[in-house]
DNA sequence: TATGAATGAGTCTTCATTCAT
DNA sequence: CATGAATGAAGACTCATTCAT
């Protein structure tokens, strides 16, 4: 049960309050700018970015708002800093190495994206977060992202490739190459997104992302019957 | 790219506006209660539940914020009620259906998930954005109620059967049974979620429900190698 | 009509806005207590004092806000310095020059109002709207500065002028010698500035401050009757 | 002297404070929104449409910032209102008398004029002063107003017909039929706006408005010779 | 049953001001 | 001599919520 009399929006987790006067911030990233994109990240992934208030980034930091504002303007600004310094950086790794992948061997083409994803998700743990969460949105500022600039060079490829394979016999006919590549996702960053949730609901401290990759190129393996070709 | 500078939060889609007065809302559903119920329900899915206000479900359903708290009180009630009554009922199905199935055969589980899934965004497709959305977020009241109501008994349920199935040499030993849970839902309600997107983006108008349907079990039926035992 | 829907505040004109950094500033007054008493003014002079912010004036003068909290201390300090260094002087001579003026002899009184006052808009252009706007604000500085500091002498001295005149038939007796004061202000500094606005209207380029002036002396000649004496 | 250290800003007259809580107000206008209008008129007056913050506003109304915004949504939007609804028709008056007047007599152009001007005054004592300061200011709202909507028809219409006049013999020669209309400006709403002023500096409360305006016209006759042509 | 009026709290943002460097 | 960093206060505006009608 959500408690009542919350003040308006969802109350937000208890998490840090105001900074205690006087302490001193030490062992932090030095660059203040940096620190607080970071701040903004932590929250936009644990909130949502549209949720997120300039003093939730604020007080995450251990800074006053008006701090925000002198490093970064506008919330706005802050919101493409983080996009363009945090995110497009995380996933451009991961679109690089499938642009690379042979277009004509959709096994590269699914190993590319399934280990590129996982290296990214461990440089970058709260990439599938966010990126599940956001995409979603309607106006969401990430799906700008993925539909404008990455999707276009990288969903197209994969997709093109495998279409490609389908049509020499290479490829389950069952299959759609479209809806293939949103598999893709659907079994790395979606599962990667979730996994506070499975690892409490399964007991499953076991499991780490490594597992994670392992599981998805066999089902992937198996699924697209690319071993037949052999 | 998000368009630069907005004042503040990020800006709402255009969107309807405060209510024409006077224009009498006809064909709506009779109870007033169920009617901002269904706009609640919209607006969370259109934006998320916490950056949904008050005045943009008053909006949506064409009446005064004073309404809404006339009806359901508090903000947080109304969350509790929308949840309660519109997303619970809808999830039941599929988790009966899951329920029912045979747990010991689990290309009957596959089948029960996926088509129970479908059907259940079939009659409510708001249903994968929303939930794929808010079951990421931190303290979000989606998470809540996967973790303490449906996870227990479904998620537990079918990752039984698969842990059975293999230790029964009747499933893909690379799997995770556990994992494989996860993934269901990153072939059915994930792609559901993002259809708008890569419907858009491959120019797929031409795809529907039952097309993603069928692709999520040609994939699995392959990848978990459930034809074997044939 | 107002560009409608400003946020807050009436939004400030394009203007110049933060310094390019590293742009040396060459030819500019050497002392830099004197280049920021300058933009100072000229912000007053555009905006306004009490719509001036240091913010404004540190940007007209190319230079941070803390240097000109270095130089002149407060907001308050730095307003008294403009009055004192630039409005003061500026009005000081055409004081000096009425109250040397012959009392007994309107026309002098007029002549040296009249000209004086066009020479210092000559020599300080800035001066006619600025005098007219903050002298009609209720707790201007101006307001205090005209009431205590020049009127008691200047404006004494001509009302008593032509009352002594009016006393002995030398002045059209239908006037009144306190509001003829105030209406040589009005026919000197109050059409001096608001110049832009009529030279647009009229497409009025040729009118220079010469002319102004002889319009102003040949209405108050006739109107006050003093050609009667010769 | 100003007073040292003040919070920024000017610092307001110390005025009316934050209402006292629980004390009903009685007597005032009905409409809360004509209220609030006046409210904004009177903080215009005193302080300057720029310097008027909308917690001004609430205060002189008695009232939360809230309210103000709830009644007139922006702090533009008021602006907008009171120009719309308290100026323009103040000023709307004296535009149609000037322009019913006989424009080949200057004499009732001047009469029109003056008579017009000071009968708004009396209508409207706030006029005067938020006319002259506010059409002074560079980006003003008023500025916009007298050079768009009022000028064009009353300026050019007594400009021409003072033209027209010299033309014939009828005025000076000496003056300027442009200026002279600004003139007239300065000889009335001047000062008119300048009289808390001048009746301080010379104990003058014994002149009213109807002084000041037969002071005008006995000026303005003598000045633009226009008893010459009988 | 429904809403207009009203407000306290919270959000974004700007500003004057200080201070260590 | 000059400024980047930092902040408390204030300003505009929104929002959830209450209440009298």
């Amino acid at each position: 049960m959500v408690e009542k009399r919350s003040p308006g929006r969802i109350p937000k987790a208890p998490g840090r309050r105001r900074r205690a006067p006087g302490r001193p911030v030490a062992g932090a990233s030095p660059d203040p700018r940096d620190r607080l994109l970071d701040a903004a990240l932590a929250c936009y992934v644990r909130r949502g970015i549209a949720a997120t208030s300039v003093r939730d980034i604020a007080d995450e930091a251990d800074v006053t708002p008006a701090l925000v504002h002198y490093y970064h303007g506008d919330a706005a600004q802050l919101r493409e800093a983080v996009i363009e310094q945090r995110l497009v950086p995380a996933v451009a790794v991961l679109a690089e190495g499938v642009m690379k992948a042979d277009v004509d061997d959709p096994a590269a083409l699914v190993g590319a994206f399934v280990n590129g994803a996982f290296a990214a998700i461990q440089r970058h743990p709260w990439l599938p977060a966010l990126w599940v969460r956001e995409v979603v949105s309607e106006g969401g500022a990430l799906r700008d992202l993925l539909v404008n600039r990455f999707a276009p060079g990288v969903a197209q490829h994969i997709a093109k490739g495998f279409a490609h394979a389908q049509a020499r016999g290479r490829l389950n006919p069952d299959l759609d190459p479209r809806v293939l590549m949103v598999s893709l996702v659907g079994l790395t960053l979606f599962p990667a997104a979730g996994a506070p949730i499975w690892r409490q609901l399964f007991d499953a401290d076991d499991l780490d992302l490594d597992d994670l990759r392992r599981h998805a190129l066999a089902l992937l393996d198996r699924g697209l019957e690319l071993d037949d070709e052999t």
